[in-house]
DNA sequence: TTCCAGGGGTAGA
DNA sequence: TCTACCCATGGA
């Protein structure tokens, strides 16, 4: 079976980043715990479809931590697809992304300091903006379980299925989102009234209305990505901001029913707080806030 | 049965 | 900019 290495510069925490948030739960996305590793059935370019186990290799000390790729592939893979898969994981593990002000700005406060020091902060996020954003929207006004629920029958649907192993299936493209029958998203894939947004977004993408993938790859500010993401039917403050995260921009909180009931239980005990109260919590993280609060939601309280 | 979850669109002020 | 109302789904 292929393997492909990445090195990456230290401090770096392959499973603690990768699980810090929901995403690993994300069907295609399996986190085998036993492991340590992330399973994931991946559509190339190709239309091939392959099977990806992305785990941390071995290191010591301040060496470089080595990120290893196992392919499980009906073919043997060529070069430009081994690029292409290691292009695709850099992407979403963010190893490109240049953390060193949050780190810096973190050693400030002890308990978020505590939180990231082992080299956490790199969020997971999806190979492509489309996958991102469907994913986003499925987070909108349900449980949890609920978001994981739509999001493997979407998968289960329409996603091709690996050759070797056809239970497991990748991420639908938008064009079989907007080849697909309403009926079977009323039916069989239940994203409720979401589903009109999943597959309007479908076939603006199809139709070369939107490109996402060209959105993903502009070096935006995030004041002109907000406005483009907000454009998507489905996506506002909260879904916009989610996805402005994920795109490597922290500067704006996502407030949903999570963060109100931190804060408010946190900081505001006695009264309800307005967003803007909420906000200004973490206004002295500037550019960094999304991810402060993230880590300080996961900090004991010290009162 | 009712409520609400990791909200958002629309209409009307 | 703000508010009221509606929106499908599924679990508690």
């Amino acid at each position: 079976m292929p393997s492909i290495h990445i090195l990456v510069k230290p401090p770096y925490n392959f499973a603690a980043s990768v699980c810090d948030h929901g995403w690993p739960s994300l069907a295609p996305n399996h986190w085998l715990a036993d492991e340590q590793t992330l399973q994931r059935a991946e559509r190339l370019h190709s239309g091939d479809v392959v099977l990806l186990r992305i785990h941390a290799g071995a290191s010591e000390g301040h060496d470089p931590v080595q990120v290893c790729i196992d392919v499980e592939s009906a073919h043997e893979l060529t070069p430009g697809e081994e690029q292409e898969i290691a292009e695709k994981v850099r992407w979403m593990l963010k190893l490109d992304e240049d953390l060193a002000h949050f780190y810096v700005r973190a050693q400030g406060n002890a308990g978020i300091w505590a939180q990231v020091q082992s080299g956490r902060g790199r969020l997971l996020r999806s190979p492509t903006l489309w996958e991102d954003v469907v994913k986003t929207i499925a987070t909108t006004n349900v449980t949890w379980s609920n978001t994981c629920s739509m999001i493997e029958r979407l998968v289960t649907h329409l996603g091709d299925p690996f050759p070797l192993v056809p239970d497991l299936r990748a991420f639908p493209t938008p064009d079989q989102v907007a080849a697909a029958d309403p009926a079977l998203f009323a039916t069989e894939i239940r994203m409720g009234y979401r589903n009109a947004y999943v597959q309007q977004l479908a076939h603006e993408i199809v139709s070369g209305v939107r490109d996402l993938e060209e959105l993903r790859r502009a070096e935006l500010p995030a004041t002109e990505l907000k406005r483009e993401l907000k454009s998507i039917k489905g996506v506002g403050d909260y879904a916009a901001h989610t996805l402005l995260m994920l795109l490597g921009h922290y500067g704006e909180l996502a407030i949903d029913s999570e963060l109100r009931a931190f804060v408010t239980g946190r900081y505001f005990p006695e009264e309800s707080p307005t967003p803007k109260e909420m906000a200004a919590i973490y206004e002295d993280w500037a550019d960094w806030k999304y991810l402060a609060y993230w880590f300080d939601s996961n900090t004991p309280s010290t009162s």
